[in-house]
DNA sequence: CTCCAGGTACTAA
DNA sequence: TTAGTACCTGGA
């Protein structure tokens, strides 16, 4: 495996907390899949050994994934507002984001609606067991992200096989849209405008705000909002007093203007802390 | 057994 | 515009 120092990063938490579901901690390695890779990744004190399969040695990727090369230093100074953000930063140290697929991060966070993290998991690995590629490394099975083409051809009946439920139309209109070109969103959409990009997210079926903000703070690099799912609700009216009636684009407004920014820094940090909290 | 989950669509006022 | 309710399904 290749090797690289990182200071200051949570793996397990950033990894297995609730941004993606699409990582496993295998004895003390993790893995990880996408719609073309796996990615293995084994923390050893500073030093973080990684390797990608089955093209080998893709540290493009691995960096680009992994964002090793923000200055995390200066967003914990820039989010660090009060003692909630320092309680926080404090017991669930050095959460990071990550920069997800697009396609990926789109449909699975389609299956969120109404579930909890475990069961969203669970789903995923049906999804990538029935109809995504399997690849064989050191002789353990391992299963990609299904392709788009894939997930838009099935039927609402196969998609409901592996738990997705009333999820499985919008799962497949969404694979169907992506693929016709219909979403006027990429990856590469973070050179567009904020409420254009929520405006078309929003237009799929299955897809509202709290999913809206997710796939463009966790996969299109818009760190200047969070999502704002029920912890995200519980920590404005707990900890920082605001009126549990506000409207959804309120309490994102309010999160932005607070934390600036980096906001979804501050909001994942704080969900992690606030969630671990309260279980 | 029931209750509810990192929400959203639909309907009625 | 806002409030109320159903929705698949599997953990707790």
């Amino acid at each position: 495996m290749n090797k690289v120092k990182i200071d200051k990063y949570n793996l397990h938490t950033t990894l297995l907390g609730g941004q993606a579901f699409n990582w496993d901690l295998v004895d003390d390695s993790y893995f990880g899949f996408t719609q073309d890779k796996i990615i293995e990744l084994k923390l050893k004190g500073s030093d973080l050994y990684w390797q990608t399969y089955p093209e080998k040695d893709d540290w493009e990727f691995v960096k680009n994934y992994l964002q090793l090369e923000l200055d995390y230093n200066m967003i914990l100074e820039r989010i660090n507002k009060d003692v909630n953000v320092q309680a926080a930063v404090k017991n669930i140290s050095h959460v990071r984001l990550l920069n997800q697929d697009f396609e990926q991060t789109l449909l699975s966070f389609i299956l969120t609606s109404n579930k909890n993290i475990k069961a969203v998991r669970k789903i995923v690995r049906g999804l990538s067991k029935k109809y995504g590629e399997q690849l064989t490394i050191n002789g353990a099975n391992h299963y990609l992200f299904p392709k788009i083409e894939v997930i838009a051809n099935l039927s609402e009946s196969q998609l409901k096989e592996v738990g997705a439920g009333f999820r499985a139309k919008y799962l497949q209109k969404a694979a169907e849209a992506i693929l016709n070109k219909k979403l006027n969103v990429s990856n590469s959409s973070i050179k567009y405008d904020e409420d254009k990009v929520r405006e078309q997210l929003i237009t799929l079926n299955g897809v509202g705000d709290k999913i809206a903000d997710c796939v463009m703070a966790f996969s299109l690099e818009f760190y200047n909002i969070t999502p704002i799912d029920i912890w995200g609700k519980r920590i404005l009216t707990n900890l920082y007093g605001l009126d549990e009636n506000l409207k959804y684009s309120e309490m994102r407004k309010w999160y932005s203007q607070y934390f600036g920014e980096y906001t979804a820094y501050a909001g994942q940090i704080l969900f992690e802390y606030y969630r671990t909290l309260n279980r």
